[in-house]
DNA sequence: CTGAAAGCGCTTACAG
DNA sequence: CTGAAAGCGCTTACAG
């Protein structure tokens, strides 16, 4: 039952615990015999040592563990970060504990608060709407954050995202060239900072001829919702393009266009924001807006792993690129 | 810098840290007056003091830390099935530490030996072809574990799937009734038990009179894979029926399908294995099989709490029933 | 009702 | 080259 720990190699090796610590940690500065350190491998490899982090943990301060909190981990592009973050944390020995807020600020503190007692040596995090207090706990105990995907307006933190505003502007002027009459931007009924600069951004991006109407939904019934804003606000004898701020919000609407047997880009024209499989089953294949999850991942751990190593507060923001990915689902002129 | 520990509430109220143990655990067993409780919860209060959990694990021997080793948590149905375990676990007390193996020995054997460095209390797993060893030096050293989604054929611990053969083989009799010439089996070349059993099940359901073809494809170019292969197997002059036996074999299916404009279920039928956004955006709804995922999770927590509280290794499986949902993309006789 | 003390499995100056 | 010892932040019999 009970594991084999230093002290069961040091009794059968013969030796100190010390001696059996430098071994193992293979540290330089203090010479080991190779004869000792030899011997202690073997014993270590034969009763199956497995060294106890925690108990390491206790003593160095550091943790080795990393707390990511997503808003869901079973959505597509989260799931996607999640994975990204994780190959980087492991490449630098981190392993990762996961949780989803829910965009709940109760559930998103909740989830700070048990990874802090876990002792993590830093928290990558997505921030929802009134995570405030819960973040600024975490800065008062200098707790290494890093956020990913949305910021704070009021806290100044460390970060990486993408430019919401400009690439939203672009995809507000790549359709401002094309004649429509109507543009629909279809995004959720929030204060999120980020999601908020997707709406301006767009709006600022398509001509003043065009008109703009919103579709503004909340998060528990986003399909119906979607729906039903559609169905009243798509007018099919005008020329319309709908800008959908997020994968969930775009396949619901797609869903809609499927149920309703309207056709894109011949009905209504399209770009949605993410990439995500489905968007490449509909009939026809969606213009997106593509953020680089592989080297946002690398750089929010690569941020985390430098805080951890040497506080500072800088709040250094890290801003992506990101790029419209043009397909099919936008009428030509 | 040094955060709050429960010595520094000690000094501050005046008593013993056993005392302020007491009060923090809220043990009932020996009672503590009420006037010192109230102030040593005052003094945690206003000092934001956090229990360190990795030191009572390390006097307790219990983390509440669960490891979670899944095959890709970037995949759809692993992600769906995160975040139902997490739930459960949260719900539990404890926190959940995720990898991906990727399908591969090495990394999850990796994974395995940094868990049980972390001292998670127990591990659930998606175990993958060859893992045996590092399952079994688990089992040596008592730890607690649970399969999902798959089991190990040598090896005899707790678990919870489904009956792949028998839904598999449902699918294959509610095709069989439909007069199709041809039938086939899209899945990996993989040794995976569970998976061999869709492929067993399925052709054992369809009846003798139509012919069974296989397209089975590697782990790295899946896409690629099965277009070629359907490309050379599927003969549009025969009534065929194809079953995709994972949600990728699914998607990659139906872009190939949308792409060579081969019509569902006019030209060729469809059921695919697991749900997946991505089914609902083709121009057909797809025919699936449905994994009672939450009750699956449920009961997986469940196995390991209980493991873990009173360790026994009478291996139990729990199967659930899996169930095959029909939409339109099977033709009608 | 409360405290002194041992100990969980490690690391790390320090001494020799 | 190696060991004795303190200590990380807790819990928990035990004694009073």
């Amino acid at each position: 039952m009970k594991r084999a720990s230093i002290k069961d190699i040091a009794r059968i090796a013969g030796v100190s615990v010390a001696t059996v610590s430098y071994v193992l940690n293979k540290k330089e500065g203090s010479r080991i015999s190779e004869a000792t350190r030899k011997k202690i491998c073997e014993i270590a490899e034969t009763i199956n040592y497995t060294p106890n982090k925690i108990a390491k943990s206790l003593k160095t301060n550091r943790s080795k563990l990393l707390g990511l909190i997503l808003a869901d981990i079973s959505n597509d592009f989260y799931s996607a970060i999640a994975r990204c973050i994780e190959d980087e944390a492991m490449k630098l020995g981190y392993t990762l504990l996961i949780g989803s807020s829910d965009e709940d600020p109760e559930k998103f503190k909740k989830l700070t608060e048990l990874f802090s007692e876990q002792q993590v040596d830093g928290m990558i995090v997505a921030p929802v709407v009134n995570s405030d207090d819960a973040i600024n706990r975490l800065i008062k105990e200098k707790y290494p954050i890093v956020t990913i995907d949305r910021y704070l307006k009021n806290i100044n933190i460390p970060g990486v995202m993408i430019d919401n505003t400009r690439i939203s502007e672009s995809v507000g002027n790549y359709l401002a060239g094309k004649n429509f009459e109507e543009a629909i931007y279809v995004g959720y009924d929030t204060q999120l900072p980020h999601l908020l600069e997707r709406q301006e951004g767009f709006e600022k991006g398509i001509t003043p001829e065009i008109s703009c109407k919103k579709v503004l939904v909340g998060l528990n019934n986003i399909a119906e919702e979607v729906f039903s804003g559609l169905e009243s606000n798509i007018d099919l004898s005008k020329k319309t393009a709908l800008y959908f701020s997020t994968n969930k919000l775009g396949t619901a609407g797609l869903r809609y266009f499927l149920k309703s047997n309207i056709k894109v880009p011949e009905d209504v024209s399209i770009i949605a924001f993410d990439e995500t499989e489905a968007y490449h089953l509909f009939p026809t294949e969606i213009s997106f807006v593509q953020q680089p999850l592989t080297e946002m991942a690398k750089e929010a751990v690569r941020l985390m792993d430098s805080q951890i190593n040497n506080y500072s507060d800088n709040g250094k923001k890290v801003v992506f690129p990101a790029r419209l990915i043009t397909k099919r689902s936008v009428r030509k002129k």
